[in-house]
RNA sequence: CGGGGUGUGGCGCAGCUGGCUAGCGCGCUUGCUUUGGGAGCAAGAGGUCGUCGGUUCGAAUCCGUCCACCCCGACCA
C-alpha cells in the first residue's frame, strides 16, 4: 500500500523515483542483482504500450516473429564493432545438461546476429525483400549500475529487424520507424521527444547511423527513449545476406533495426510524476478512471451503489478502462491518496449528495486539490469523461513540452554552455569532431544527445567549443 | 571497480561511550464505532538484531571478515 509520503522530487529526484516505482507497485527488486520484477500494474502499463506500438508496426507492414534467447558466441564476433560494443556486458552460458558446452552461448543482448543468420537463409532474390519482422522479447545486458526500468540487467522490449534491396529503402525504413516512435511517445505517452541523429561515439555498435527520440525528464536530464538504426551492409556482410538483384547481380542487403524498451515506463514516470506519485497519460493508463463510492450507512450505500453500478456499466460499455474501489476497510480520503500514488488520471466520487443532485465529482490527477475537482451531471457521463481524459492527455503533453522548452538554452559561448548543462540542455553549433564532444563530456558530464532533424539553422555557424565552422547544431545534456 | 551510506517483526525507525524481559510508529488479525482528503477505541499475533568469527562473566551494541542493497562517479537502451 501507499501509506507513506514520497521523498519530494525537488529534494532527491533519484530517491523520489525509486520510492514511487515501489509504492505505485510498478516493479520490485529481484533476488538477482540488477534484475527487476515487473508487477501486474507495471506490466499492464507495458501491455498498453505494446498495443499502441504493435498497432503502428502492423500498419506499416511489419509482422511479428520470435527468435531464440540463446545465441552462439561466435555470432557476436562476426561484426567487429558489434562485439566490441557488447562483449563487456554479455551473460554467457557455459554449461547445459550438466555438460560443458563445446561453444558458449550468450544470452541475447540484442538479436541482430541471430536474425542476420536466419535472413541469410531466407533471402535469395530481390523478390524476397523487404523482410519486415519485429519481435517482442527480453534481452540481458550485464550493466554495472542499474535502476528499475531505466537500466536493468534484463529488460523487455521490441526489436524490429528489416532487410531491404536498396540503401534508400533501408534509410527510409529507419526514419519511418523513428517517426512511429515519436508519434507514439508524443500522442500516447504525452512525452515530447526530439528526433535526431546520434553522433559517431553515441551510435549503436555496428550501425552506420543511429537515430533517437530524446526526452527531457523532470530533473532536466535527457533520456534516449527509443532508437532506430540504419545498419547499411555491415550485418549483411557479416552474415552473408546476399540476393540476386534485377540485373542478375549478387548484392548484399541493407538492414535496419529499431527498439523501444520498458525504459519508456521510466520516461513516463519521470516526465509526468509529481510529489503525490505517478501521473499516467490516459491513453496508456491501466486504469483510466477510478470510481470511489461514498456512504455512511447501509441505506446510503444501497442508493450510492445503484448509481455507481449504472455509471460503471455505461463507461465500461464505452470501452473505458476503469475500476470501482469498493473497499470497506479504508476511508475515501485514503483511497484518493492511494490512486493518486498510482497515477490514475481521473477519479470519480459518487456520494449521497450526488445521488440527490444527479451529479458526480470528477478529480483530475494532473491538477491537484480543489482546483482539479468539478461536479458534473450524470447525464452524458460517457462523453464528459471521454472529453476530460482527452483534456488531461493534452494538458500533460503541453506541460511537459513547456517544461522542456523552458530548459533548453542556446548558450553564447563555451563558458555559458558549461553553466546551462548543469541544469538543462544546450542547443549549440558543433563541428562534429570527437575532440570537442569529448571535451564537453570531460568538463561538464554532458554528452551530445542528438543532432535534431528539425530546427536546424539555414546558415552555418561556429562550433561552441573550438570555434571552427559548423554546419549543424546539436543538443548537449546530462543523460540517463 | 573507487567514494559514501544502510542492514533490528511485513514497512519505516529508536536502541547513547558495553547490561536487565529488544522498544516505537505504521501495517496485519478480531470486535465495536466510523466513511465527501490518508478514521477512533479495545484486545491480539508477529523478531536466529544481514553473515561468519573475535574480545568479554555477558554483544543488537566493541573489533575484524564477508554478503546484500541504496546513493555519488567510470560503461550503456
Amino acid at each position: 500500500m501507499s501509506e507513506d509520503k514520497l521523498t519530494p522530487r525537488s529534494e532527491n529526484f533519484s530517491e523520489w523515483y525509486n520510492e514511487l516505482v515501489l509504492k505505485a507497485e510498478l516493479a520490485d527488486y529481484s533476488p538477482v542483482r540488477g534484475c527487476m520484477v515487473v508487477r501486474p500494474y507495471g506490466w499492464t502499463l507495458w501491455e498498453n504500450i505494446q498495443q499502441a506500438l504493435d498497432r503502428r508496426f502492423k500498419e506499416t507492414g511489419h509482422v511479428n516473429a520470435a527468435f531464440p534467447l540463446l545465441i552462439p558466441m561466435s555470432f557476436l564476433e562476426k561484426e567487429r564493432e558489434h562485439v566490441e560494443g557488447f562483449s563487456p556486458e554479455l551473460a554467457v552460458v557455459t554449461h547445459g545438461g550438466g555438460e560443458k558446452l563445446e561453444e558458449p552461448l550468450v544470452v541475447r543482448p540484442t538479436s541482430e546476429t541471430i536474425i542476420g543468420y536466419m535472413y541469410s537463409k531466407w533471402v535469395k532474390s530481390w523478390r524476397d525483400l523487404p523482410i519486415l519482422i519485429n519481435q517482442w522479447g527480453n534481452v540481458v545486458r550485464w550493466e554495472m549500475r542499474t535502476k528499475l526500468f531505466l537500466r536493468t540487467a534484463e529488460f523487455y522490449w521490441q526489436e524490429g529487424h528489416t532487410a531491404h534491396a536498396t540503401e534508400q529503402e533501408a534509410r527510409e525504413e529507419t526514419l519511418r520507424m523513428l517517426n512511429v516512435y515519436a508519434d507514439f511517445a508524443i500522442n500516447d505517452g504525452a512525452v515530447p521527444v526530439i528526433r535526431g541523429i546520434k553522433s559517431e561515439t553515441e551510435k549503436f555498435a555496428g550501425a552506420v547511423m543511429s537515430t533517437t527520440i530524446e526526452a527531457m525528464m523532470g530533473d532536466t536530464k535527457a533520456l534516449q527513449s527509443g532508437t532506430s538504426h540504419y545498419l547499411g551492409q555491415n550485418f549483411a556482410k557479416a552474415f552473408d545476406i546476399q540476393f540476386t538483384n534485377r540485373n542478375n547481380e549478387l548484392e548484399y542487403a541493407y538492414t535496419t533495426s529499431w527498439g523501444l524498451s520498458t525504459r519508456f515506463i521510466g520516461a513516463i514516470i519521470m516526465t509526468h510524476g509529481d510529489d503525490k506519485g505517478l501521473i499516467l497519460p490516459p491513453r496508456l493508463a491501466p486504469i483510466q478512471v477510478v470510481i470511489v463510492p461514498i456512504y455512511k450507512n447501509v441505506e446510503e450505500k444501497a442508493r450510492v451503489m445503484e448509481v455507481t453500478e449504472r455509471i460503471f456499466a455505461q463507461l465500461k460499455d464505452a470501452g473505458l478502462r476503469l475500476k470501482v474501489d469498493d473497499r470497506e476497510e479504508v476511508t475515501p480520503g485514503y483511497k484518493y491518496n492511494d490512486w493518486e500514488m498510482r497515477g490514475v488520471p481521473l477519479r470519480m466520487e459518487i456520494g449521497p449528495k450526488d445521488v440527490e443532485k444527479n451529479s458526480v465529482a470528477l478529480a483530475r490527477r494532473d491538477v491537484p486539490g480543489k482546483e482539479g475537482k468539478t461536479f458534473v451531471s450524470q447525464e452524458n457521463i460517457v462523453e464528459t469523461v471521454r472529453a476530460m481524459l482527452e483534456t488531461i492527455q493534452q494538458a500533460l503533453l503541453a506541460r511537459a513540452t513547456a517544461f522542456r522548452d523552458a530548459n533548453i538554452h542556446e548558450p553564447r559561448d563555451y563558458e555559458e554552455l558549461k553553466q546551462v548543462v548543469q541544469n538543462g540542455w544546450a542547443f549549440s553549433y558543433w563541428c562534429e569532431s570527437r575532440e570537442c564532444e569529448a571535451k564537453v563530456k570531460e568538463e561538464t558530464k554532458a554528452s551530445t544527445r542528438c543532432i535534431p532533424l528539425e530546427g536546424q539553422p539555414s546558415e552555418p555557424g561556429r562550433c561552441i567549443v573550438c570555434g571552427a565552422e559548423a554546419k549543424r547544431k546539436v543538443y548537449f545534456a546530462k543523460s540517463y
